[in-house]
DNA sequence: CTGGAATCTCCGTTACATCA
DNA sequence: CTGATGTAACGGAGATTCCA
């Protein structure tokens, strides 16, 4: 379907390498639609080709130059831009076609490391946050369960409280907690002023423990 | 409206040049 | 010489546009 000699609107073909003899090109159909006389490309099917079309050449720094001043204005290519840059640099404007979709792959890919990269600091600094908290809850779960401890132990030889050193015992004695002080807050026993309320110790109180444990 | 042809872009791949 | 890397070029597929 794209030999010409089934196209009956084509009425010469010719190569444009003959005008570009040093470009790698495509074969160019000149064709009349609605009296209009239009240029239009085939693709150039080179399979197990060993044409010097298909060999390829470093583009020149002026070129590249160029390209990339035009790619950074705009990386999609008009038609009519096209042909200019190819004129200008006399290339085929196939190749600045292939160029410029070289080049959006390219900074696609550069993109997508970029993004990989930043993703990676993100969940680095995450990482390390998590580390850190996983350390305070370890050091407050421990103070958690000293002060337990010294509780019971007050609970159950409450005259200890007196003469002990412990730190726990010079601050809080069973005297505190029958001072004025506490009485005006309710507070009778110990086990008042660590009281927590059910339906905050099922939901509430544990989600800080919760949040935590998301990270494992 | 429809079908076919032309052309575009994207994607994956190949071929070649260059360098360590 | 060889393997790795960068990139020009290719070909297929899907989408779009144009026209008879």
């Amino acid at each position: 379907m794209m030999d010409s000699s089934l196209n009956p609107k084509t009425e010469t073909m010719f190569p444009l390498s003959s005008f570009y003899p040093d470009a790698v090109s495509d074969t160019f159909v000149v064709s009349q639609q609605g009296g209009e006389v239009k240029q239009r490309r085939r693709r150039r099917k080179n399979k197990g080709g060993e044409s010097s079309l298909s060999k390829k050449r470093k583009l020149t720094a002026e070129q590249l130059l160029l390209l990339e001043e035009s790619f950074v204005n705009d990386q999609k290519l008009e038609t009519d831009r096209k042909e200019e840059l190819a004129s200008q640099l006399n290339l085929d404007p196939r190749q600045v076609a292939i160029w410029f979709q070289n080049r959006r792959a390219r900074w696609k890919t550069k993109k997508i490391e970029e993004k990989l990269t930043q993703i990676q600091t993100s969940h680095d600094s995450i990482m390390l946050d998590k580390l850190r908290l996983e350390y305070e809850v370890l050091m407050l779960r421990q103070e958690l369960s000293e002060a337990q401890a010294r509780i019971q132990e007050l609970t159950e030889h409450p005259n200890d409280a007196i003469s002990s050193n412990s730190p726990l015992a010079s601050t809080v004695s069973m005297e505190t907690a029958n001072s004025p002080l506490f009485r005006e807050f309710g507070v009778d026993t110990y086990d008042d002023i660590f009281y927590v309320p059910p339906e905050s110790a099922s939901s509430d109180y544990n989600d800080g423990f919760d949040y935590v444990l998301l990270f494992d």
